[in-house]
DNA sequence: TTTATTTATTGAAATATTTCGATGTTTCTA
DNA sequence: TAGAAACATCGAAATATTTCAATAAATAAA
């Protein structure tokens, strides 16, 4: 596994630290395979620009992988960055 | 194990998304037994106050204990809460 | 090719966080 | 008891984040 430094970790956690972009990968969850943008517009109550401000913010730290299908775009979960920052805090303890 | 909600989630996600604070939990990990406040000061250069704030954000939070011994607080790790917070991200997942 | 749909960008306002100097509180020590 | 040491609190400045309306860009569908 690729190991994660404390710069990287500080960004995964800031990613991580607000309710919208917990929920959007609750939803990706839910999702049977995938999930697209625009399924989010009814399960949260933001405007579309915020959607995706906050859907900018789990690409750029790559903890969720987005594919392009036509208009749409395809978001899923990086299993392998969810493991790498287990990893870093795990290394936290004694 | 207690379970963590998104809302814990998101407070402990926080309180790891700064420099500052991720450096004290290693500080907190290199001391044999437990961490004084006063052996951050050479460590972290940033005034008193400021060291006083991360470390209420990592309290407040319970990422760590703190423990009154006379002047001084010792802090140790609470590894049960980055445990909770490790099954959270788990929970992520597929 | 025009129109509708989906996502991205920009700029600005509102809110939150980080930082520090000044000062307060608690406890130890001389 | 007076002074020093360790930590906390307050208030203000600097910076960062979140949010939205307006608008742009890309693609599909009529």
């Amino acid at each position: 596994m690729a190991s994660m430094d404390a710069k990287r970790a500080e960004k995964i956690s800031k990613a991580l630290s607000d309710p919208t972009r917990l929920k959007i990968l609750n939803e990706i969850k839910k999702k049977a395979e995938c999930l697209y943008c625009v399924d989010l517009y009814d399960n949260i109550n933001l405007a579309q620009p915020s959607i995706c401000h906050h859907l900018k913010q789990l690409t750029e730290t790559s903890i969720i992988l987005s594919e392009k299908e036509g208009r749409n775009i395809k978001y899923t979960l990086n299993n392998e960055v969810i493991d790498e920052y287990i990893h870093f805090l795990q290394g936290l303890k004694k």
